[in-house]
DNA sequence: ACATTTGTTAACCATATGGTTAAACTTGAT
DNA sequence: ATCAAGTTTAACCATATGGTTAACAAATGT
């Protein structure tokens, strides 16, 4: 039954639509506009997918999907915090510069949804903090680390690194730079942000 | 010829498109909702404001001369670059907990229209950093501070504050906190995050 | 070969949506 | 009282939009 081409429609189809969902949102998405991306008739949207709303959770799901494995390099090694967050910060943001759409797709289809959370949560490989707050109190203790609340260092490493990308139009205007120094701007990133944090976590 | 009651109606629909737009966006909002939260007819939108276009771009550019001068705060007072971080990160923090939809608003339309930021820039009191630039120039060369990028500082102070507001489902998500608890988590940031940032940079 | 399932399309439908119009109402001036 | 300008409304309009249908094509099983 399947053609085994170069790819199937159904994934066709999810291609378009992340292109266009990310770009525009579910309010600005046109399902018109997924279908001609995929080179099909309208109605196979519906065929493979039932709904816009569908479609979108499927596109939604698996963007989701592939920022998580990124946390859990953070959340889930045993290295030292100060190794996770070398790390994280180097990764993540070379991450973040080939999936641009991402972070702003993802924190703006939760905040216009709240209750869209309470299906991520269910699944499992959602994010847990537990043996970072641990190994945080842990390095505290043993002197490694100043006195920090670990769930507000994780807001914040989490804050340094995809700020950025986020809110790129309005930083670009404020430093006045365009799409090449932009680009070097967050490049630099990668190693800038984990000295800033270290800096100011590790006892001296 | 102008009813001088409690609002005009102008003033009606403006109020009534900044809770629609800011809640739903543009592509969310609908002139209807608008004008029955004002408590007019569909035809008043189009009399005051010609189109929904015009009517969002005002209700933007409401919203962008409220945050400017908050940011400015940090960027042209005289003080030491640690009291500028410190009253920043506790007024930007009070601000915006009495508006948690302003960044959202205005990060997400800015992605969406890049050229609006345009518009914005050439008005008279867009942001300039030249001067918190040359401050902090000067207390490295002082000694005051550890040596630093300017830029990169201000885009941390910024992400440092703005980000909890942003992401704000997806952080209480991941801390598994309620509506209470987030309001103290963040409370707690207005002297946290300077502490954060200032261990960080300054010399000891 | 032929029937059955799966995939695909063009045409269609109901409704929502931004916007317009023409008539009515209000108000302040003369 | 009358007039003109500004204000407000109900009804209307063209189009866009998500979704459906029915017929057709391709593949698969027997």
């Amino acid at each position: 039954m399947k053609k085994e081409k170069e790819a199937t429609t159904e994934q066709q189809i999810l291609d378009a639509a992340k292109n266009v969902f990310q770009s525009k949102g579910m309010d600005g998405a046109r399902m018109q506009e997924i279908a001609d991306k995929a080179g099909i008739n309208k109605a196979m949207l519906h065929y493979y997918y039932r709904s816009k709303q569908l479609l979108f959770e499927a596109v939604f799901k698996n963007a989701f999907a592939l920022l998580a494995p990124q946390l859990n390099i953070i959340l889930n090694d045993d290295s030292s915090i100060e190794d996770k967050i070398r790390s994280f910060t180097f990764d993540y943001t070379s991450f973040m510069m080939k999936h641009p759409y991402l972070p702003n797709f993802i924190i703006n289809e939760l905040n216009r949804n709240e209750n869209f959370i309470i299906k991520l949560k269910e699944n499992s490989g959602f994010p847990n903090l537990e043996k970072f707050k641990a190994k945080v109190n842990t390095e505290i203790s043993q002197g490694i680390l100043n006195p920090i609340d670990a769930e507000q260092l994780f807001v914040n490493i989490l804050a340094l690194n995809i700020f950025p990308f986020l809110s790129k139009p309005l930083v670009k205007a404020f430093t006045e730079k365009d799409e090449k120094n932009y680009k070097e701007f967050v490049e630099s990133r990668k190693t800038e942000v984990a000295d800033f944090i270290i800096n100011s976590i590790k006892r001296t």
